[in-house]
DNA sequence: CCCCCAACTGTAAGCGCTTACCGGTAAGCG
DNA sequence: CGCTTACCGGTAAGCGCTTACAGTTGGGGG
C-alpha cells in the first residue's frame, strides 16, 4: 500500500509535522534535542519522522543556521591514467585526506572532496565553486597562488598543508627541520660520515627548500663535506633520482660516502641506479630517504628515512581549521613532529639499531 | 586601505549590488549567465564581485532551486592503521572515487565523502547526514542493508557499486559473467586444462556469487573437472589464498593443473605459497587473477587476469545518478565491460601472446 | 475550586539566493 | 513627433529549516 499523504516528491518537515500532529517548531526541536519536549511530542514526531523516512535538507540548515558542517579539500589528482609510479603519491594525498575525513567525522562534518588535473585551467573557479559549499577550506600543497589564498581566506577559513604560512591562511606542516637535522646528524655523528650529498626535489617546494636549509646548516655544524645544487636536482620521482646518479656516475665523479634524498621515491631511485652499477648499499653509500611510504621496509636494504605523520596531518588541519570555524581562532602555523627511522641503508646493521632514535618533537598533536 | 563597506562580516549578494549600484536579481543573472543583462550592467557586477571577492553561498542557492550540485560517497575505510596488506584495497576504493569525481566534475557536481570504519556503529545515521547533504548517494558495496537502501532510495537517488541491485536503487557492476567465463575457456580450451579450482572470495560478496557461478558454468561447458566449495574458501586477501594452498599440500592433496583466484590478492597469495614449496608456475599449475591491480604485471611470471574498469566504474555510478537526478530516469542495472589480460602466468609464453585477447563486452559505457 | 506561574508549543521572521512578474525605458514605425 | 514593441531591471515571493517571541496548557498552592 503506498503511502497516502505523499503527493508531492520532496520530503519536508511540514510533512512530518502534519503527519504527527504537531507544529513544525517541535519537529525541528525534537530532531535538534534543542528545548524540552515532552515525552509524548518527542515520540510521536519519532514516529512520524521514521515512518516518513525524513530526511532534513542540509540546504535548509545550512541557510538557516549559518553552518554546513562541511569542509572542502582541493588536491592534485595525477592526470587521468594511473602509472605506477604515481602509486606511492596517490596514497600519500589519500591518507592525508582519511586523516582529514577521520577528524571531520569526530565533529559531525563531512569532506567535499575536489579534485583538479595538472593541466585544468580554470583552478581558482573550482575553488570558489566549493569554498561556496562548504565552511572551510583546506588545500593542498601548490594549488593556488598566495595571492589567491589570501583573497579566498577573506572569504572561508583556509588552511594549507606543507606550504609556506600565507597571509590570512593559516598552514600545518611537518617538521622537516628537526626530521632533516637528526638525519644528518645521525650520517655525520653516529657513523662518522664525511661527505654527504643532498638529491634535492622540485625546488618550488617548500617542503624541498625547508629540507635544503636544514641539510646545509646541519652538515655544517659538524664540518661535513656536502654536495648540493644543480648537479643534485631531482623532482621527487624514482626516475630523478636514478638520473643523477647515472650522470654522476657518466661523468666519473666520485660518490660521496651518503646520499640523502628528497624523498623516498628518489631514495628508491637511486638505490635501483646504483644496484644496477654494482655499487653496494650501504658498504659503499649510505641512501636515506624522507616521508616513510610503505614500501621503504621492503627495499634492500631497508631504507633509513624520516617518517612524516600524514593522517595525523590531515587530522590536524582539520582541527585547526575547525577551531577557526567555531572560535574564530587558530594556530597560524602548526608544526607536527616527525621521526628518524633508522634501518639499514644508512650502515646501520640488521635489526633496526635502537641507536638514535631521536624522535624529533616540535609541538604535540591532539 | 581595509575595504569600508565590510562592517558585517559574511558578504552577500546585496553588498554586491549595492556597490554595483544594481539590484540583487542582475547580480545573480549575471552571476547565472540568465536573461541578458546590459554589458555595462553585466561589467559593473563583475567588478564588484572581483573587488569584494564574492563567492556565492552554496547552501542559498541550493535551497533556492533545488540542486544542490553534490553527490554523496559512502564506503568502508580499512579501519585506522593501514597495514600494508591494504594498500591494494584502499587505491582500489579511491581509484573508483577518482572515477566519480572526474565525472561529477563535468557537470559542475562536487563529491562530498564519508568514509565510515569497520566498526562504527551508526552507519545509517552517518549515510542519512550526507544525503541530507546531497542530491545523490552512491553507496559502495555492503555499505548498509537492502531494506535501508530501499527506505533511503525513497528521499534521494541511490547507486549502488557491484551490489545486487536493490529495489527503489540503481546499480553499477563490472561483467564479472563475461569476464570469468572467458577466463575459463581460455585455460581449458586455448590451454587445455583439464582440472581447475576455483579460490573464492568472502562469500556474502555479490561479486563472489556471480564469479564462481560464471566458473562453474564455462568449466561444465568444456567438461573441466572443477574443484571448489569450503577446502578453497579464501577472502580476498593474500594470506588467504596463501592458507588455501597450504592445507592442500598439508593434506597430501594433488593440486589441479590450474588455479582460478577470486582476486589479484589472492593469487599473489597462491604464488608466494606455491613459490615456498617449490611449485612452478606456470609449468606446474597455472594461476590466474581478478582485477589487475597495479602489481599484477610485476608478478614473476606476470599474473593473468581480468581487468575491470574502476575508474570507468565510478564515471558511470555518477553518469547513472546524475541521469536520475536531472531527467528522473536511469538505467536500474549498468554493466561495465571487463577485459581478458592474458600474460604469463597462465603458461602463455614471453611477451604478452595476442592469444585469445577475448575482449568481452557487455554494454557501452559513455 | 480558582488563579498564577512555569513549561511547553505554535507563529512568524528571517538565512542568501533564484526567478516570475511587472513597470519603465529606449528604439522602431507611422 | 507620438505611440507601439521589445527588452532590461527591480520588486517580492518563496525554497526548508531554526529560533525568538508570543500564546497556550497544565499543575500546584491558596
Amino acid at each position: 500500500m503506498p503511502d497516502p499523504k505523499r503527493l508531492k516528491g520532496p520530503l519536508t518537515i511540514y510533512d512530518v509535522a502534519s503527519r504527527a500532529g504537531v507544529s513544525i517548531a517541535s519537529v525541528s526541536r525534537v530532531l535538534n534535542g534543542q528545548g524540552s519536549p515532552r515525552a509524548n511530542t518527542r515520540e510521536r514526531v519519532m514516529r512520524a519522522v521514521t515512518e516518513l523516512g525524513f530526511v532534513p535538507d542540509g540546504a535548509a540548515r545550512a541557510l538557516s543556521n549559518g553552518l554546513k558542517e562541511v569542509v572542502g579539500v582541493v588536491f592534485r589528482r595525477g592526470d587521468e591514467t594511473l602509472f605506477e609510479d604515481e602509486d606511492e603519491s596517490l596514497l600519500f594525498i589519500d591518507v592525508i585526506n582519511r586523516g582529514i575525513d577521520v577528524a571531520a567525522q569526530r565533529r559531525g562534518f563531512d569532506v567535499l572532496m575536489s579534485s583538479v588535473g595538472y593541466t585544468d585551467q580554470n583552478v581558482a573557479t573550482r575553488v570558489a565553486a566549493v569554498a561556496g559549499k562548504a565552511d572551510g577550506l583546506i588545500l593542498h600543497d601548490r594549488m593556488i597562488s598566495a595571492a589567491g589564498i589570501t583573497r579566498l581566506a577573506g572569504t572561508v577559513p583556509v588552511v594549507t598543508l606543507a606550504g609556506t604560512p600565507t597571509r590570512g591562511a593559516m598552514n600545518v606542516r611537518c617538521d622537516n627541520e628537526s626530521g632533516m637535522r637528526a638525519l644528518v646528524r645521525h650520517l655525520a655523528v653516529d657513523h662518522g660520515y664525511r661527505s654527504l650529498a643532498y638529491l634535492s626535489g622540485r625546488t618550488d617546494s617548500p617542503d624541498n627548500k625547508a629540507r635544503t636549509k636544514a641539510f646545509e646548516a646541519e652538515a655544517a655544524t659538524h664540518g661535513a663535506e656536502i654536495q648540493t645544487g644543480p648537479d643534485w636536482q631531482g623532482n621527487y620521482s624514482a626516475v630523478g633520482g636514478a638520473k643523477v646518479i647515472d650522470s654522476q656516475l657518466d661523468e666519473g665523479r666520485k660518490l660521496p660516502r651518503a646520499i640523502v634524498c628528497a624523498n623516498d621515491q628518489t631514495a628508491l631511485g637511486v638505490m635501483h641506479a646504483l644496484a644496477r652499477r654494482g655499487i653496494r648499499v650501504p658498504a659503499e653509500v649510505a641512501v636515506t630517504g624522507f616521508d616513510d611510504v610503505p614500501v621503504a621496509r621492503h627495499l634492500h636494504p631497508p631504507l633509513t628515512t624520516v617518517r612524516q605523520p600524514m593522517q595525523e596531518l590531515g587530522a590536524m588541519a582539520f582541527d585547526v581549521l575547525y577551531s577557526k570555524i567555531s572560535t574564530g581562532k587558530a594556530d597560524l602555523d602548526s608544526v607536527l613532529p616527525v621521526q628518524l627511522i633508522v634501518r639499514e641503508s644508512c650502515g646501520c646493521a640488521g635489526r633496526t639499531a635502537p641507536t638514535t632514535q631521536a624522535a624529533t618533537a616540535a609541538q604535540d598533536g591532539r
